[in-house]
RNA sequence: GGUCCCUUCGUCUAAUGGUUAGGACUCAGCCCUUUCACGGCUGCAAUAGGGGUUCGAAUCCCCUAGGGAUCACCA
């Protein structure tokens, strides 16, 4: 079976990249009748938050991506240890002295000699007596995997085959001069014990996988399969991740965005299916094939998601919204909805025609003359489904204005809007009162 | 700076050496609707630049330019 995770690390809100590689990772595993897995990756405790963790859960729910199995990394840290016990028995970790500070003057030296900043495994270098003498001096050291310089080779799900010269490459720090796990050796050791099969993320993470390939390898055990996933950028071609405050998943939540719009896009962007609104992720699901990214960069445009989110409206029902509309403190019958969800952009637009229907207005139209007339030809027996077509046609013939020239200003005279929904069903829901009150308003 | 990845209409992309370089979105025009929107039809619009290889290059090779990623005791 196949079996996926996503692993984010609860120090921050999901954004836009973080989400769209969840949701890749969730197609991907059901498309297959897989499993999808949310792992907390939360060894750095220091950065890590339960508030950001339940952050987490919630905008993942609220986008309707349920995870099979929980795990939390936190919860873990004895088969780290073990798996590094490994690791030093085959000689494939060695522990290191220098302390951070030593660590970056090295590499900003070697940058700004033109090196790569590439550690130059002087640690190796240790005899086992120098080891327990600064040992006994109170040193604690951090320990690193030692890679081997060679290419690794994948078949990468997504950009085909690849390569990797791991001589390119500092050895990665696994463990911390306090005890604490590092990611790349957490996330093999429990990649391997969850069995996860397949493994989708950023490109971003390209040298990390060559790395924990031979760290699968070392720790006796065959790589999952690898997909690496180009990076959305910003509409001018900038990286996202640089402004992920203003594209966080609760953001766009305020901002009145429908999950299935935000997921409708992340799912196709890059790909070669067009993108287009979707109804639920079910038909996503559906449509989904790994095969189809591409290797260049998309870029995210909010205004291309704005349009997906006015395609949402005008296809949900109500009985399929009404529990969201219920939130706004305000009643919206079945009737309300088919007479504005064409005219929706943003969940608040909702506020706004009920305002506009219902409520009370600043703006209407100063058009005096035309206001006398309309109020004089409005119909004066019960509204019905005729109401608009023998208001409109006497209001003709009274005003001898036809066409644009007739309904826009109507339409302005009862909105104050020069668009908006269907007039003949909005003067039935909107009713006699209301409309006199706005042809007798004067501004 | 080393390494890796990327570059086709404005945008997302298709075209496994031979196509009139195709589709979707946007945009423009027309039709429909006694208005806007929806819908339908039509149209505008691209191979980053320069060299090769080849009868033939978007496609293969080299160079240049631009963009991104990575080289953390973050994940």
């Amino acid at each position: 079976m196949i079996k996926v995770r996503f692993a984010p690390s609860p120090t921050g809100y999901i954004h836009i990249g973080n989400f769209r590689t969840a949701l890749v990772n969730f197609l991907f595993t059901k498309s297959k009748n897989g499993h999808f897995m949310l792992r907390i990756d939360d060894t750095d405790d220091e950065r890590s938050s339960k508030e950001y963790e339940d952050a987490i859960k919630e905008d993942l729910t609220w986008m309707n991506i349920n995870w099979d199995s929980l795990e939390r990394q936190s919860s873990r840290l004895l088969s780290y240890n073990e798996a590094l016990e490994t690791l030093l028995e085959k000689k494939r970790a060695y522990p290191c002295f220098e302390t951070a500070e030593e660590l970056s003057l090295k590499r900003k030296s070697q940058l700004t000699s033109g090196k790569p900043p590439i550690y130059d495994r002087s640690a190796l270098k240790l005899s086992d007596s120098d080891i327990a003498d600064l040992k006994s001096k109170g040193k604690k050291p951090h320990y690193r995997f030692l890679l081997n310089h060679e290419d690794v080779n994948w078949n990468d799900l997504v950009k085909g085959e690849s390569k990797y010269n791991m001589s390119n490459l500092s050895d990665p720090v696994i463990l911390r001069e306090d005890g604490r796990v590092i990611y790349t050796l957490a996330s093999v050791v429990d990649d391997i014990q969850f069995e996860v099969t397949d493994i989708l993320r950023g490109e971003d993470h390209m040298t990390n996988s060559a790395a924990q390939i031979q760290l699968f390898e070392a720790l006796g055990s065959l790589s999952p399969k690898m997909g690496h996933l180009s990076l959305l950028t910003d509409n001018t071609g900038s990286g996202l991740s640089k402004r992920i405050g203003s594209l966080s998943l609760r953001e766009l939540r305020s901002q009145g965005f429908q999950p299935m719009a935000i997921s409708s896009l992340l799912a196709k962007i890059g790909t070669s299916d067009s993108i287009d609104i979707f109804k639920d992720m079910k038909q996503i699901v559906k449509s989904f094939d790994i095969s189809k990214f591409g290797n260049s960069k998309p870029k995210f445009d909010k205004t291309e998601l704005s349009a997906l989110n006015s395609k949402f409206f005008q296809l949900v029902d109500y009985k399929d919204i009404s529990h969201q509309l219920n939130i706004l403190d305000i009643k919206i019958t079945n009737e309300f909805w088919n007479l504005i969800r064409g005219n929706i952009n943003n969940f608040y637009d909702v506020k706004f025609w009920w305002n506009i229907v219902y409520g009370d207005i600043k703006e209407v139209s100063n058009d005096l003359d035309f206001k006398k007339l309309a109020l004089q030809t409005l119909p004066k027996e019960r509204f019905d489904k005729n109401t608009w077509s023998v208001w409109t046609n006497s209001l003709m013939k009274e005003s001898g204005k036809k066409g644009k020239e007739l309904f826009k200003p109507l339409r302005l005279c009862l909105t104050g809007q020069s668009n908006g929904p269907e007039m003949a069903n909005l003067v039935l829901i909107m009713g006699k009162d209301k409309i006199k009150e706005r042809l007798n308003k004067n501004n």
